[in-house]
DNA sequence: ATCAGCATGTAAGGCGTTACATGATTCA
DNA sequence: TGAATCATGTAACGCCTTACATGCTGAT
């Protein structure tokens, strides 16, 4: 497996449940898995094709299902080990880039209006993101019982509460440069 | 100003107080920048001599303090136009990677306890870095008014609120996976 | 008729990580 | 003596984003 490049795992631990093509494993990215990761097609075509080579995945056969053909993948045995051993695997790397705090740690350089006006932007891009994740929540809540959908559900709730505390810190920081206007 | 390499803005906010060189660059994103963007030399060095070209930046006569030569930057009025432009756009993206909640997304592979092993990883993590944030607040409460101090404790604030959420809901997502054993 | 969505892929180019090269000083 | 820190840089390599190419189907 590709030493730095993570789409490989998130390809196995989605064809673990069901053999998806590339497009579908596009979809799901777009969907709550993409607010803890991302991915282009031209990001998870290749993997496709050099996890192939490596026998972590095969073809399976490919089907018209009138629009353009539709080549799902399959996990195989090796495969499985490779997720099952990155799982086992302690170490994880976590990081946020975010534009928004590096916008506010510079915000000393110009108008103290321009930070507040940063922050109202990212308050109001949380609160469009909390909606969605909000209905997954409900949604998931339907079905917790099913197999694997408390991990689904605890990856919602993550994004959930970091993003209330992100609200609750927009609050107090709006407050704070409104108040100490120097 | 390079289209898609943010690290240009980092240099440009620090060097908008003071002269730094590569090596004190590194050392402030290794301190409280490190928690929301990171940056090494390799990424420094080449975009240091890129933004001079660009007429960004200029370098100040190099001193010798015994060890290496040292060669500090200092930020042109183009420099200064650059940052303020960037402050004033209000797009700004905003990026996590967390490998610890993809870990958690494909958990139903294995065993459970893999699953509540790596949230404890995370945790102690977590922990680790929450008191580093807290020792930087308790050093910013001091000197709160001191010009753009609000501006980092901010940044502090963040990280601290962000991590605080974080613990808690460890804490809820182990209870989860430990009672609901099936 | 046209646009959105389905679907697979390639190509260019930039960006970043990691390791390496070099070498002085300071401290244990 | 040896390790850590100071300090600047280069090189290899891989990864990812973005844009492009292609073309069908179904809905408006």
């Amino acid at each position: 497996m590709a030493k730095d490049r993570k789409i490989d795992v998130v390809i196995l631990g989605l064809l673990y449940h069901e053999d998806l093509t590339g497009y579908d494993i596009k979809k799901r990215l777009d969907g709550a898995i993409g607010f803890f990761w991302k991915g282009s097609f031209g990001n998870i075509y290749p993997a496709l094709t050099s996890m192939e080579n490596e026998g972590l995945i095969s073809k399976r056969k490919s089907v018209n299902t009138g629009a353009r053909e539709r080549i799902p993948y399959h996990i195989s045995k090796k495969g499985i080990s490779a997720l099952e051993a990155w799982l086992k695997d302690e170490q994880a790397s976590n990081e946020l880039r975010y534009e928004t705090l590096l916008k506010l740690y510079f915000g000393g350089a110009t108008d103290r209006n321009i930070a507040i006006s940063n922050i109202n932007v990212f308050e109001e891009d949380i609160k469009r993101n909390l909606a969605v994740l909000n209905m997954y929540k409900k949604n998931l809540e339907k079905v917790l019982d099913e197999e694997d959908h408390v991990f689904y559900y605890l990856t919602v709730t993550f994004g959930i509460d970091t993003y209330e505390a992100y609200l609750k810190w927009c609050t107090k920081a709006k407050k704070l440069l409104g108040q100490d206007r120097r």
